[in-house]
DNA sequence: CACAATAATGTGCTCGTGCACAACATAATG
DNA sequence: CATTATGTTGTGCACGAGCACATTATTGTG
């Protein structure tokens, strides 16, 4: 814990070398005897130099732009938090040089996406962080981003990816095994379960049937003979919706429900019209519509992705990596956090 | 978001004076002619400077020293997070030629903790980090620290006190109600709840009271004619705690059970052995104990105190506030998080 | 042995801030 | 008007790293 820190002009003096030396040692850069070299490494060894980041941050001196690209929050408020959280990291990356642009696309628009990339790519930043909702074109993206240097954090959305600092987000598997696990203690005893997934865009709906299984895996491993029955629902589909719901409930008797998405608010409203409320309800995010239907007790569980952390980390990281070169772990699933009304304030 | 960073001597040239007489307005340091002044001035409002905390701390290029003072993790390994936090902050903090130590001590011995506390003083570090338990010792302590003008954050419990720069902990109100909640879901119907204290240290009941009116007030508020029934236990007891707990189960039909400490295994052992474990518990901490019987079963919730982050957070507050003197929020309290064995991996 | 070619080493400057101190200007005093 | 006192301003240096370039030492070649 307690550590001398010693500079480049100290091991000189004690390696009887000069600065010169000693900077050529460090950075290989050749153009040294073999005698200073062993010297100096000697000490080196000895001392565990490690490098002021303050005074070689002053020196580079460089102003960083990282471009963080999402979603657009308008048609999904969901993305606020997440640029709250870019808001919040920008704050403190804005102290050491560090510019923060959020550019934000349609999810329902590849072209558009396409066309904000190329744009991009013609006054490339020196960071990229992403949310790669569209699988194909991302990678394509991220190739480029390979080719020109520019490093990159993923969050929100895992793809397969090698090249990447990091992922930020969360375990789905994980997280449909949470909510099983709490609708399981919350159930009516005995009735059938509901699992329902909003895909309105195919590229996410693998994501949707990863937490599926780790919803249907908790119930096998327990052995309960609990009768689980999948529905797919799209928010295009309009008043459909409405219809595909109310033919669900006039067959079965439900005994709690599991929405996959940030949609719970829609099926929360439909057990409020109709007198439903009893029926357990578990979705995910603190958007404005849950919370309301939290508060109101439609729903019992909000399992939070952590969306305004998920990107205040993707910043801070990226930021850290640009100013004094910190290195960063590939992976970092953020915990997934179990909200009710009760301890819902502490994460807004 | 965007922002250029204007240097001291970019204003000099703008305002025609020398970045010495800029410098002399920026600090106050007097000895400047008023023409000078209002030009100067002048042009301080139109760009918003911000002085380059790299290049300033480059410059004061002072080691701080944090010391950490928190109960020993011997008799309590609840503690281990709170050092693992400091440790993991300590990495960051070295960086910036922070140096931080650990003191600790023991939660039944006031004065070894008053004779750290005078040796400590005698070679005053920069900054403090203390978890003050001991109410009365920590407010002559921190009395001190403000003559001495050492800036110091608290940690784990709150004391009421003007001068520290943070406080970092939970709302303990909060957290008997989340806790209620919890429970209020999860209860045997119909049958008396029991809530119990472990508090050896009389100097940490008031808190446990605190937990407990939050705990009472969610079932008021819910108007559920729910019968609650407190229960006092100390560990230095020994053998007693078991029979008062076997007293409490001969008697009584219990439908749910929620301990105020991190004392809930102990509980958990009784369940267990008693073939009880049908009974809802509910308790704090992620400690090795707490954890076993979460995964076996015996307890359903754990609320986390985040000992780690308080620690890992305090100690970065500090060293932001030494090196680069940043200001800091004057409360931060952490989320009241919800475990089960679904999401405890990830809060590990 | 002289001279060129190359290897090895040392020095100077930059980044922006913060302070010490020197330099200069103006006012007060004998 | 010279001299001292005070007010005001500009410059130099340090912090540590990193690189360019000048300088010095060593080797090779005729």
């Amino acid at each position: 814990m307690e550590k001398k820190n010693y500079t480049i002009k100290e091991i000189a003096k004690l390696a009887e070398v000069s600065r010169g030396t000693v900077d050529r040692i460090l950075h290989q850069r050749g153009n040294v005897s073999e005698k200073a070299r062993q010297k100096v490494e000697g000490i080196l060894k000895r001392i565990d130099y490690s490098p002021n980041i303050i005074a070689r941050s002053l020196k580079a001196n460089k102003r960083s732009r990282i471009v963080a690209i999402l979603p657009s929050n308008e048609k999904d408020n969901y993305w606020n938090q997440s640029i709250n959280g870019i808001l919040e990291a920008a704050k403190k990356a804005n102290e050491f040089n560090v510019t923060i642009e959020i550019k934000k696309y349609d999810i329902g628009n590849v072209d558009l996406f396409n066309h904000l990339i190329d744009k991009l790519l013609e006054n490339p930043p020196n960071g990229i962080l992403l949310a790669p909702l569209f699988y194909h074109e991302s990678l394509d993206f991220l190739a480029k981003c390979i080719a020109a240097k520019i490093p990159y954090v993923l969050f929100n959305t895992h793809i397969e990816d090698s090249q990447s600092l990091c992922f930020i987000g969360q375990d789905l598997f994980a997280s449909g095994r949470v909510s099983a696990d709490l609708l399981n203690r919350i159930k009516i005893p005995g009735k059938k379960m509901l699992i329902i997934h909003f895909d309105e865009d195919p590229a996410i709906a693998n994501h949707l049937k990863e937490k599926e299984i780790g919803f249907r895996q908790y119930f096998k491993e327990k052995g309960e003979k609990a009768e689980l029955q999948t529905m797919r629902l799209s928010s295009k589909q309009g008043n459909h919706v409405e219809e595909k719901i109310a033919e669900i409930f006039a067959h079965d008797d439900l005994g709690g429900i599991y929405v996959s998405t940030s949609k719970a608010h829609v099926i929360a409203d439909y057990l409020k019209r109709n007198s439903l409320h009893h029926i357990p309800l578990i979705g995910y995010d603190l958007i404005d519509q849950n919370i309301r239907f939290l508060k109101s007790g439609e729903i019992n569980f909000l399992i939070n992705q952590n969306p305004k952390r998920q990107t205040y980390l993707g910043i801070s990281y990226l930021s850290d990596f640009l100013v004094f070169g910190k290195k960063i772990d590939r992976t970092n699933l953020l915990p997934l956090d179990i909200i009710t009304v009760e301890n819902l304030a502490f994460y807004l």
